[in-house]
DNA sequence: TATACTGTGGGACATTGTGGGAAAAAGTAG
DNA sequence: CTACTTTTTCCCACAATGTCCCACAGTATA
């Protein structure tokens, strides 16, 4: 599967329409599949995948996985499959966003979509400045310095 | 079969009429049956199975299903079975409530049918967002980062 | 400069969610 | 069994939403 990176910047319109990147796009061609899904991602964001990467997710990662507590077995997977949407870009290259996603992710300007190496994520832009500047910047740096890039 | 994903708010109607998503009736027709399979969930919800699914739990799990307590058994049996429900979509895609099933789940207002991977559930959604915050949440970040998505 | 492509907008059409009425079926009382 | 009432099923209606298609200005490419 392609490697998904870059950052890139667009708008919801107002039909809550997003642009997806043309070099996603391109992965999205090389693959089975013609549609991406889109969920509800960790720390405010949504998670994009390609077809490959999805059926992974679900077919091992998620069949085998288990939690000693099966209650919050349940909850999980609930939510996981709840807050899942597929989606086929249309004509132009754009998918549509959920209200509840949309919320989720407090999508109100401008938009990052982001690559993420097996996933994309999609951000409101201020929310990832404020999240960068808390959390990412310090952890970078330390990070960067273990690996002597 | 076809992963139920995605969550849709719907009403239920004067007469305890449901509407099932588009994307569940296009499930459904891929199906050999035509109709779908309503019984009461677990934590205040109502399952919904398309007819292989619901074959699978029958034939399979259930039959081969047995508790250490006999009597624990047959009550489980006599439950599951007499709340279960065949129903069949009408012109519309809806599908019609019985009483006892909308008490079970507290449908008052708005409801949520929620994609739960090889079934749907019925939620109402006051009630979701009450186990949403108390259960969810707390277990998704955890699972989640367990799962490495 | 000309050509192709991208991001964004908007209109036309089809589908969907929801309500209600008529016909059929089931139940009840005499 | 008959006459009447209630419930259920089926069909139609329609506003509102969603989907698909085309448009166009701006940018990058050749």
């Amino acid at each position: 599967m392609a490697l998904l990176i870059g950052r890139y910047e667009y708008t919801l319109d107002g039909k809550n329409r997003l642009a997806i990147p043309p070099k996603f796009r391109a992965a999205l061609r090389e693959e089975k599949g013609r549609s991406l899904f889109l969920t509800s991602g960790l720390d405010g964001c949504l998670y994009l995948f390609l077809p490959s990467r999805w059926r992974r997710l679900v077919d091992e990662d998620f069949a085998s996985f288990s939690l000693p507590d099966k209650e919050e077995e349940r909850a999980f997977k609930r939510k996981f499959f709840s807050e899942a949407e597929e989606m086929t870009p249309d004509a132009a290259g754009r998918i549509l966003v959920p209200q509840y996603l949309k919320e989720h992710a407090g999508l109100r300007g401008p938009l990052l979509v982001l690559g993420a190496g097996r996933r994309a994520e999609i951000w409101d832009r201020d929310r990832w400045n404020a999240y960068d500047q808390s959390k990412v910047a310090p952890a970078y740096e330390k990070a960067a310095k273990r690996l002597e890039i």
